[in-house]
RNA sequence: GUCCCCAUCGUCUAGUUCGGCCCAGGACGCCGGCCUCUCACGUCGGUAACAGGGGUUCAAAUCCCCUUGGGGACGCCA
């Protein structure tokens, strides 16, 4: 059988948003379950939109989410003599012409056309002039007046479209460039892509592109439309919804292999599964499962993904990517054992990276740079309160062993012996070695914490409640 | 306006290929219980849908038609 080649052809213009995102993974997914190839390919024919900088984000938008490419990237912008190369052919066999018209003339033909009710086309007027090239000239495809074209697409079967519907679109804009539906199916025909997965709107460039590949004698791929994805208020997807791009959700703390997760079951299912590691998607992704209707993207799920992700991520990765996190709000740690402790404790508790990272701050801050607001001394570390503490503390001090099993039994001895609960000192504790009221369990938290600075923090804690 | 695509809980979806196992299952969210040193996790339970109308059939969420609704495309953007 031939090797499936899929791609990805985002065009500068923009970051690397959801929606492509999703595309990306699609064709990535279904190349590398069919062992076959994915190619990278940047389509910056329009010059006055296209830029370096946004090439340089979608592949690190790319690279971060792991979907690397086999082959590429290519520019449309280095390929202009294949393009002419494939437009003067057209021109030479009378399958495509120069026309004259300016875009003033063609715009009102266009609403002409509607004012009668009819669809907004070119009106094919120098198709048989015969013109030449020149100043002001484009060339435009001769698309056939009769008949129709006819696809069966991957997802939604048999499509078929009367060519009168299509108009002499044009190949060569004016500057000499190459137009979309052009540089496509050139791009596509001779780096022999097999397979096009790519969003339902181009459902309607399909016809011209294969009436393209027709006329330039190229064999035709398959092509596969998936819906799209929505706004809350079910319009197309955009800035306007606060779509954010990929790398957005790489600040706000998501974790690539969370956000493909949560992208691929957008318009993809397998039976129950929600979550799914990489391997899984790669070894379970087929075509036939993908949905056909447009579906919500909804933040809130996402959020739910990332956190499942977060709790089956190792430590030790976790702690690597925590580091950068911190890193941003200004917490250097250089002992990635201590994040690696850290981290069991968090992740049943963060559902971003961002929020692990602001929960991990009283562990990673120094002793006495934890602060105690007032209200929280007042109201917890009431002197008979403190005195426990005092007396807790010089117990803990004696310890040789400072781990939870330990100090469980030390407190749990205490109480016993003081004939009180455990609810009157926990509390208080938890604000002396952290100065907050939340945090991870208590034993866990001091383990974690050690001796030296659970410690400090309780005597620093109940200076302060003294004065 | 014209053409194209789509249609199961608020949202993502299973079920539709080969109609019966579906008075429709899972997940997010939401509500309530349990767990509990705080916050979470977890766990148990609840909430909520086959757009409408015609057919076909012993039997339809599943097949056909119409209506309605939604989305998309109509560029010398991609």
């Amino acid at each position: 059988m031939e090797k499936v080649v899929t791609r990805f052809p985002p065009s500068p213009t923009g970051h690397l948003h959801i929606g492509g995102a999703r595309t990306a993974l699609f064709n990535w997914l279904f190349a590398r379950n069919k062992k076959g190839k994915f190619i990278l390919r940047i389509e910056d024919t329009d010059i006055q939109r296209s830029s370096e900088e946004m090439t340089k984000s979608i592949l690190e938008a790319m690279e971060w989410l792991g979907l690397l490419w086999d082959e590429g990237p290519y520019f449309q912008s280095k390929r202009l003599d294949i393009y002419n190369h494939h437009i003067d052919l057209l021109v030479e066999q009378g399958k495509a012409y120069y026309c004259k018209c300016t875009k003033e003339e063609v715009e009102e033909m266009r609403k002409r056309a509607r004012e009668k009710g009819e669809k907004p086309k070119y009106d094919g007027r120098c198709r048989e002039l015969g013109l030449g090239p020149g100043p002001g000239r484009v060339v435009r495809f001769k698309t056939p007046l009769e008949g129709e074209t006819v696809f069966n697409d991957l997802l939604k079967g048999p499509i078929a479209v009367n060519n009168k519907e299509l108009d002499d679109f044009v190949l060569r804009r004016e500057d000499g460039m190459p137009t979309y539906n052009l540089a496509v199916v050139v791009d596509d025909a001779t780096m022999g892509i097999t397979h096009i997965l790519r969003g339902d709107d181009h459902i309607n460039n399909t016809p011209k592109q294969i009436l393209l590949y027709e006329a330039l004698e190229y064999p035709i791929p398959q092509f596969g439309h998936v819906p799209m994805i929505l706004g809350p208020d079910k319009k197309k997807l955009s800035k306007r919804h606060g779509a954010k791009s990929v790398l957005e959700y790489r600040e706000l703390g998501y974790l690539p292999e969370a956000l493909l997760n949560y992208l691929v079951r957008l318009g993809w299912s397998y039976k129950d599964q929600e979550i799914f590691t990489l391997d899984e998607m790669i070894e379970k992704f087929s075509i036939e499962r993908l949905s056909n209707s447009a579906c919500v993207f909804d933040p809130e799920k996402l959020k739910w993904v990332n956190s499942q992700h977060i709790k089956k991520k190792s430590p030790k990765e976790l702690a690597i990517i925590l580091k950068n996190y911190l890193a941003k709000d200004g917490f250097t740690v250089k002992d990635l054992g201590y994040l690696e402790k850290i981290v069991p404790l968090l992740q049943p508790r963060s559902t971003t990276m961002v929020e692990m990272a602001e929960k991990a701050r009283f562990f990673v801050k120094k002793d006495q740079e934890i602060e105690y607001p007032k209200e929280l001394i007042d109201k917890f570390l009431k002197p008979d309160v403190v005195t426990h503490l005092k007396e807790l503390t010089n117990r803990f001090e004696r310890l040789n062993n400072f781990d939870q099993k330990t100090l469980e039994n030390v407190v749990g001895s205490y109480l016993e012996q003081k004939n009180i609960k455990f609810k009157l000192i926990a509390q208080p504790i938890r604000i002396c070695i952290t100065g907050q009221t939340t945090s991870p369990g208590l034993f866990e938290t001091m383990e974690v914490l050690g001796k030296d600075r659970t410690v400090n923090r309780l005597k620093r804690a109940l200076s302060f409640a003294e004065k």
